[in-house]
DNA sequence: GCGACAG
DNA sequence: ATCTTGTCGC
């Protein structure tokens, strides 16, 4: 059955809103959890179009462990809401909602989101909102950082130091490939911080990204999937 | 006041 | 996110 996210909100709210309503909803974000039996990985990219003004949800399924595609979906919608650093959940998630219910087959079991989770001014990352929505394991998985501060982790994959903030760690700075720059991970919705990073480099193949993510960002804006033999 | 600031 | 320029690896 389809991914549903459960009306914890309504959308159409101001800046200073959001705000409020993350301070509410943070609070509810299962910061444990350990997966078994994981069968699929998704991966959800999200960004912007200028041309267009249009805000973009790409979502892909691999199956685990052969990270072989098994569904993929994107969803382009009119951008209602500003980029305000902190509040990216509000200006994305709604295309992100509208790529997953289009998905066929069964649900992922872990859902690799591309941007912060709890590595996040309030605890509430895209990863972690998402989650909540949807009550199902999330991570946050960003390219740069937000918030917190570290140091730089070992030069080998899978090398990773904690990212602090306020007195507590906030998340792993992964690196995930020789000579390139790290990536921040964070919990999203009931894994351990463990987890997460654990499920990031489980997903890796010769990339900086994980699979699930590249899989996501290549279907929007690299070339045309490629159909295999069985499609 | 000035810099920082997921995508 | 996007754009531009310079450098490096395959």
């Amino acid at each position: 059955m389809p991914l549903r996210a459960r009306t914890l909100h309504p959308w159409g709210l101001s800046p200073h809103e959001a705000r409020v309503l993350q301070e509410r909803l943070a609070p509810h974000v299962i910061r444990e959890g350990r997966l078994e039996r994981v069968r699929r990985v998704a991966g959800v990219d999200v960004g912007f179009e200028e041309r267009g003004r249009l805000t973009r949800a790409a979502v892909a399924v691999l199956a685990w462990p052969t990270l072989e595609p098994v569904a993929r979906a994107v969803a382009r919608c009119p951008t209602a809401f500003p980029y305000v650093p902190g509040l990216l959940s509000f200006r994305e998630i709604p295309a992100v909602l509208q790529a997953l219910e289009a998905l066929e087959g069964p649900d992922p079991d872990l859902i690799l989101c591309d941007g912060q989770g709890l590595a996040h001014p309030r605890r509430f990352g895209l990863a972690c909102h998402l989650g909540l929505l949807l009550d199902r394991p999330t991570v946050g998985v960003a390219k740069t950082r937000l918030v917190g501060t570290h140091e730089e982790p070992g030069p080998r994959r899978g090398d990773w130091t904690p990212l602090r903030d306020g007195g507590e760690i906030i998340g792993a700075v992964v690196r995930t490939r020789e000579g390139v720059r790290p990536l921040y991970v964070s919990i999203g919705h009931r894994v351990s911080l463990p987890t997460a990073v654990r499920w990031t480099l489980a997903c890796l193949t010769r990339y900086r990204l994980p699979e699930p993510i590249r899989a996501a960002h290549r279907l929007a804006s690299g070339p045309p999937p490629r159909l295999g033999p069985g499609a």
